[in-house]
Order: C-alpha cells, then structure tokens, then sequence
DNA sequence: AGCTTTCGCTACGACCCGTAGCGTAATGGC
DNA sequence: GCCATTACGCTACGGGTCGTAGCGAAAGCT
C-alpha cells in the first residue's frame, strides 16, 4: 500500500522482520501497557530495535498503533452459513471476538478518538481497518439479495446509502455493546440483534 | 452523588466556583488541543487555579475529562413529539448535535478507550453518561407501548434485555456514523436509521 | 477565638518526547 | 569488486509533563 515502489531504490532496504517485530512489540505492549502508557521507548525495547528505527518509519504513536490493530482485522472473513441471519451471525462472532482482545479494545478507540482532530489519521484508519470490514457488509447484502432475502435497489446512490447504514449499525450496536456498555456480544444478544436488524422493534416478541 | 456529606466536615469548604472554572477550562482545552495534547498544567492555568488543586479533586486526566464531558449531557431532553419515531428524531438529532462538539467528540471517545483498562473509570462513565442517555431510551419506549406503537412485555427480564438491545442499537449507530464513518448524523440519515430499526432491513423501501 | 481544611506557590526527581550526529552494515548500479 | 546510497544501532541532548511534597496564608465552621 506504500506505493508502486517495491525495491525501485538503491541502498541497504528497510528489515521486514524488524516491521513485523515492531508491530507484535506494539501489540504486546498495548496489552500489557494500553495506550496511554504506551511509549516508543517501551516498543523499541520490546522489539530489539533501536528507538530511531521507530521515528524512521511511522510519525507517531497513532500510526504505530493503527498499523499493528489493523493487522488483526485481516482475519476477519464472511463465511457461507446459507441465510442472512446465519452469516451475520458468523461476522458478528468474529468481530466480537476481535474487540474481545485487549490489543484491540484499548487500541482501536484510542486512535479513533485521536482521529477526530487528525484528518491523515481518520483516512489511514479508514483505508486499513473500515474499509475491509465494509466490504464484508457489501458481500453480505448481494449474496442475501440474490437469494431475496432483502428488497433489490436500483438506484445506485440508495445502495451506497443503505449500506453505510448497515454498516454503522451491525458495527455501532457491537462496538457500543462491548466498549461501552461492558457487556459480551455473545450468541443470545446477537441473535436478538439481528432479529430487530432484520425485522425492526415494531415486529411481535 | 460524591456521598450524603454535602457540607459535614469543618474547615473551609471547597470553592464551587473553582470547580466550575475548572470543568469549563477543561472543556476549552478538549477543543483546542484535544485529549492527547491536553494536560493538567495547561487546565490549571487557563481556571486561574493552582496545579496542585486540580490532584487534590481528581485522581488524573480521565476523571477530570468524564466530569467535564458529563456536564454536556445535562442537555440531553425527550422532547413528546407525538409518535415514536418522531421523538427518536428528536432525541438523535440533539445527541448527534452533541457529538459535533468539538470537546465532545475527542473528550468521550478517549475516556471510553481508556475505560477498557480502567474498571472505576468504566462505572464512573456508566453512572454520570451512559445512565442518563438510557433512561431517554427507557421513557420513550414507555410512553410508545402506552400509544400502542411497540409491543408490550410482560417478563421484567426480557424488557431489560430489549431496552440494552435498543440503547446499544441506537448510540451506536449515531456514535460509529459520525465518529468512525466521519458523516454527519442528519435528519435525512436519522429518518432513514429509524425506518430500518422500527421496520428492519427486510421491510420494502 | 480556635480548629480544620483548602489554596497558591515552589521545588523536585523521574520519565518520555522527538531530533541530531556518528560509525557501521547491507544492498543496487557500474 | 567497488562505490554511492540507504538503513540501522547507539548515544546524547533540550524541552516538556508527571505526580508529589512542603510551606505559609486564607477561609469557613463551632
């Protein structure tokens, strides 16, 4: 994602073990630290490299830490389960899994509240870590409207619109359910969760 | 809510007004410069207060900062707009006008994330915001069983279990919209999320 | 008055930040 | 193989914040 430039420059290149190090370092210590006592310092150690190495390659503690969260959230995959309930259920499942781990809890929301007065920070969160989860609620929706199970759109714009929608309220209603309200996003509330998604409030218990 | 204490102990009391110049500087400080940036030397200054009083009444930065952002939810009314979805449009749009606030959107995030590591944290955010939010959600779905626009309940568990499902549902989407999405929660947007929460996704546009 | 608590002020050691400079290691171009 | 170029480890630095301690003065209660 850097660029189109994978080894196009003369000298010594950059250590892709160092990278992968420094980012598990990151991890490691926003588990055992979080993220306001987390310090390159601490990292640099963590990772058996030296404290310039870090400033070389990330601005700061933001982009360090978004880069080493976004890493867990490759794992995330849409499996086939045959019914809209079904495969929200399994994403779901995932993503409560994920927001389960301390790296991600304490990491992911820092750097989203960084974000609200760091414009580049908003764009590189939203390129390494939404963006892949949208997808799987863009997936989702055409393989339930091949099977009918949602109302067809034709208008573009609606689509794009209706989207975003699902997509803020799977991820607002688990993210709120885990971060705020402290509670586990397991299998009963999901299941409920997705009864109101589908169906709405107004439907009979 | 500190105790039953209000004015028990002997000496000189602590000065009111200092605590309210101290949560209005904090407030100015979250809007220019943020949570990352901001610190108690600065606060202090800008209250005409000495550092050492702001210690002497909160244990660190994110207690002050909970106080300071909880003062703004004071504001939060259910205005009776006659239906059910109407009186979701006005809730959201004043809690949507909320987090537009500059020192609320970078002040309540960075407490949330620091809260996953902070269990006193967690409750004090859950007493003096996340309460307060809850009981608009748990009066305006009393007064829509009463009119006959949701259903009714009769198994106190279950009622608690749906009013949860509803607060997370409805703060989440808002929050993720305007926090991670980076759009604005508008009316048109609003009136679209409540189509989808009282009808569901599968409802026909 | 006398007691108690708060307040402003100063000072302190500890820590982290972000950068600079140096010598050395590793690679690509010739 | 040689050289230019870049990455790396290391050390050191000024500047800033943290959280605490100690002091004398101020302000309220009884």
């Amino acid at each position: 994602m850097q660029s189109r430039t994978p080894a196009a420059r003369p000298g010594r290149p950059r250590s892709a073990t160092a990278d992968a190090a420094i980012l598990a370092a990151t991890r490691e210590a926003l588990v055992e630290l979080g993220w306001s006592k987390l310090t390159l310092q601490d990292v640099a150690t963590r990772a058996g490299v030296a404290k310039t190495t870090l400033y070389r390659r990330w601005a700061g503690k933001n982009e360090l830490v978004v880069d080493a969260v976004a890493e867990l959230f490759d794992e995330l995959r849409l499996p086939d389960a045959g019914s809209l309930a079904a495969d929200i259920e399994g994403v779901v499942l995932q993503f409560a899994a994920l927001l389960d781990r301390p790296e991600c809890r304490s990491g992911l929301m820092a750097v989203v509240a960084e974000s609200t007065r760091d414009e580049p920070l908003r764009e590189r969160i939203r390129a390494s870590v939404v963006e892949r989860q949208k997808r799987l609620v863009v997936e989702g929706r055409a393989r339930a409207q091949a099977r009918g199970e949602l109302p067809p759109e034709s208008d573009p714009e609606e689509t794009a619109r209706t989207i975003d929608l699902t997509f803020d309220m799977v991820a607002g209603a688990v993210v709120h359910r885990t971060l705020v309200s402290g509670k586990p996003a397991d299998g009963p509330w999901i299941r409920s969760f997705i009864r109101v998604l589908l169906l709405g409030l107004s439907a009979p218990a």
